[in-house]
Formats: structure tokens, sequence, C-alpha cells
DNA sequence: TCGCGACATTGTTCTAGCGCAACGACCGGG
DNA sequence: CCCGGTCGTTGCGCTAGAACAATGTCGCGA
């Protein structure tokens, strides 16, 4: 699909592709193709880096396929995995809350397609551009909540807890459905997910291995299929042991 | 000076009070009245809820005086500290993130005085009042950054180092000179601070009196003083051990 | 002034999860 | 087809910090 898209896309960009996403929902068609005017079209491969932590945020971006991850480093050098961002959603917006360097680190999880523009429209989008800032606020409240989320399981919950929340919401967010279950929609290794949960691969290892053997995930190599969600949503909830 | 402050407040709003605080900094005297007419004041002592996690948001908050707690209870009771929100900022402010119920609890730390508005205001607020979204978004931008950090901590860093993080980041946000060295600006308890740390207050009471002991600290009932912050920099930096 | 409740200290025991280590499996490139 | 690198698994010992428990102290209200 990867492919497709980008072939549709890359020649000439079609206005359907971003008339429908929140940001640009209430526009003209007249305004999208002044959008599509101004935007830089890039292709991305999987560990493609779009910005790196404190950069001056001379741009901003909308994801239209794959999926970004956004990553702080501490200064001993361990990552640690702030959030996802699903295909058609804006990302890079430092300029929204009165920022001029990114927050932190954004890469691509997999293959995907980035459209960007300069920092400096981004005054005339929110002004011009009727529901765009209302919908770029209700995504940094969404993604608020969910580092939220993850600071109250961080500080109150089990390694077990936290690894079955983060498989959950994975599966919610990007899932896609096989025979066998739900897939999480981009590669994840064991690393990824000890980085998301603060906790070690091994520890993620064993506990995958466990839940494999119990029939509730199945994994391969960067794949995750989890089987029966509910099982998860159990163990996501037992206080302990 | 709580109470000077709110002899002075109480009987009539001086607009000197407000027109100095960011959101309201380029506004006109005209307008700093008009704003003034339109608000509640309140007078809260410690403990008292502003409002609940998931009420709906029908009011928006400044708070003039005090510290104002903002905390999150799992299902299973436990609370989390995620914020403490020192004079002269807004809170309350769902609507600017486009939600409708506020995403969490906020308490009062200690005594203090509110002005509130109802949330019908916000856009008259918001389209007349130059500065003022922009500041918002500012400090919205600025509590995202401090979550981020503690999200980091709490993933990568040991008990001891997210105590003295704490401690240090409470002491540079609301510290108070005194002879001993520099207090923690509001009533805390041993328990607040496992609450912010996401460990138990027995572990945070032993780290206490070993600093105590070492001189680092000097805790009385509900009040910390740091003695001697580098310590604790360098307590925050240590990897391990 | 006394007594109660909120706050704090400190010892002991126990275990979840990390650190370390070694090996195995799969994947892409030359 | 082979080889090197990335990714995954698994065992073992250890320790940070939780859980449990008991006792001490401060401050406020009656």
């Amino acid at each position: 699909m990867n492919n497709a898209l980008a072939a549709r896309v890359l020649p000439q960009l079609d206005e359907t592709l971003i008339a429908g996403l929140p940001p640009f929902a209430r526009l003209s068609g007249h305004q999208i193709r002044e959008i599509l005017e101004f935007a830089s079209v890039r292709e991305v491969s999987e560990g493609a880096t779009f910005f790196r932590e404190g950069e001056p945020a001379d741009r901003f971006f909308m994801l239209l396929d794959g999926f970004v991850r956004v990553v702080r480093i501490t200064e001993d050098g361990e990552q640690v995995i702030a959030l996802h961002i699903p295909a058609g959603q804006l990302f890079g917006i430092a300029k929204a809350l009165a920022r001029d360097t990114y927050p932190a680190t954004a890469e691509a999880a997999c293959d995907g397609i980035v459209l960007s523009w300069p920092v400096s429209l981004w005054d005339k989008f929110s002004a011009e551009y009727p529901g765009f800032l209302t919908e770029t606020y209700r995504s940094v409240g969404e993604r608020m909540g969910e580092m939220n989320e993850r600071l109250m399981d961080l500080a109150t919950k089990h390694v077990e807890q936290r690894i079955a929340n983060v498989l959950l919401r994975l599966v919610n967010q990007t899932g896609k459905q096989t025979d066998d279950g739900i897939e999480i929609g981009f590669p994840i290794t064991r690393q990824d997910v000890s980085e998301m949960t603060g906790c070690t691969l091994h520890t993620v290892s064993r506990l995958l291995s466990a839940w494999e053997k119990a029939g509730i995930v199945r994994s391969k190599r960067k794949r995750i299929v989890v089987c029966r969600p509910h099982a998860l949503v159990e163990l996501s909830e037992t206080p302990q042991r």
C-alpha cells in the first residue's frame, strides 16, 4: 500500500489525500490546493530522522502514511519513546506551543510519506484556515492525555501491567486485523517496547515468551500480534502478581 | 502576606494585581477592568478542591496567590501528583485543548486566592485580548515539557535521583530563601513527595532522614528546606548507587 | 491542658525486575 | 551461499525498594 500510495502521491499531489484530514477538513478546494503548493513532500524509510530534540523548529509536518516515533534521549544515552503518531496527524508543531526548538526527536517507525511547511507559514495557516488551530490543539490535548496516562502507569503500575497497557494501546491505535488476531501496525522490537515502558528488553522478552505460551500473543521478529486482547486487559488491571 | 493580600484584594479587585501577569500583560486598563468585572474571586484554604477529574469544564481559573496541586487518581485509589502550578498562571484551561471535561483534579496546596470565569467567556478572551492565547499556549508547552521530564525520570532514573530532582524542581519553582537554605514554598508531606516520584512514603522518609544527617536538607513537619542544592544535583546525576 | 488524628521514623522481610552472560535465529548484502 | 549484524531467548544471582509493622512526635481543637 505504501508503494501504491507513493506512486499516486509523488508525481502529483492529490488534494483528496489531505482534504479529509481533521486540520484541513473545513477548507475549500482552493485552500487545499494552496496548501499543497507550499508543501514539500518526502518519502522516508524506516529509521529516518525528521528532526532532533533541541534543533530550531523551522518546519512543521503532516504525516500522510506510516508512523512517527517521538523519542527523547537522556544525558547518559538512554532512549525513551514518548509517543507514536499515526498517519493523518500534524507533528513538529513547536510553534503551536510558542517554542522555537523541537522538544523531542521524531523518526520514522516505518516507511512513510510526509508533507512539511516552513514555520513561517504557521501564522498564515492558523489565521486563514478555519478549524486548523482547533484541531491542532485537540490533538495536543490528546497527546497530553496520553502522556498523563503513561505517567500514571510508570508511577503506580508494575512492569507486566505497563507492557500489557502499551500493547493494548498500540493495537488500538495502529492495529491491523489478521487471521491470528490484531497486529501492531509497524515494526517494533522488544527494545522499543522496553523504551516505552521503562524496563529492560530482557523483561519484555520474558513476558512476551510467557504470553506466547499462554496463547495471548504471537510474535515474529519485529512483529507482534495480539490474539486475546481481553487477557491483556485483565493482566493490565491485576494490581499485582 | 496571604492575609495582607486578601485584605487588599477582596474588598475591591485591584487591577494592578493582574495587569502584570503574562496572559494579560498587553491589555489596556479598560480591558483589565472588564476582565475583573466578569471574574469571581475566591479565597481558598489548604486542601480545598477547585474541580475534579472528569467534571464538565465550566470555568477557567487564574491563581493570584498560593499553589495549586494537579492530581490524578487511579482506579484503585492511588494518587499521582502531576504538577504544581505557581501564582500568576492560568489553570483549568480544558477549553484551550478542545476538551469539555477537566483532565485532572486541582486542589489548593496551601491557602490562596483565585479568580475564575465561566468557560463561555473563553472565546471572547482569546479573540479580544492580544497575547492571551499565546501566553496560554506557552504555559501549556512548559507544562508538557515538565511532564516529559518526569516521564523520562520515571522511566530511567532511580528513586533517589527522582526525589532529588523533585526537590530541586520545587525549590527552583517555589523556593523561598531562609537562613538555613531554600525552603519549598508550600506545605508538603513525605506522602506528597512519594506521589510525585512514584514510590512509597517510607522510602522518601528514609532518604530525607539520611540527607538530613548529611546536612543536605532540613525538614520539619510539612516543611522542607534544602541547605546544599548542589549536593542534590550530584545525587540526581549519579547513574546508580 | 489533654487527647486525638495527621504526620514521621525506622526496623525487618521479601520479591520484582535488573545486570550479566551466553547462545540462538533470522535477514540482508556481497 | 556465506557471513556479519541485528534481533530475540533464557538462566542465574543480586539488590533496590516495596510491604508489613510498630512506635514516636507534632499540632490543633475541645
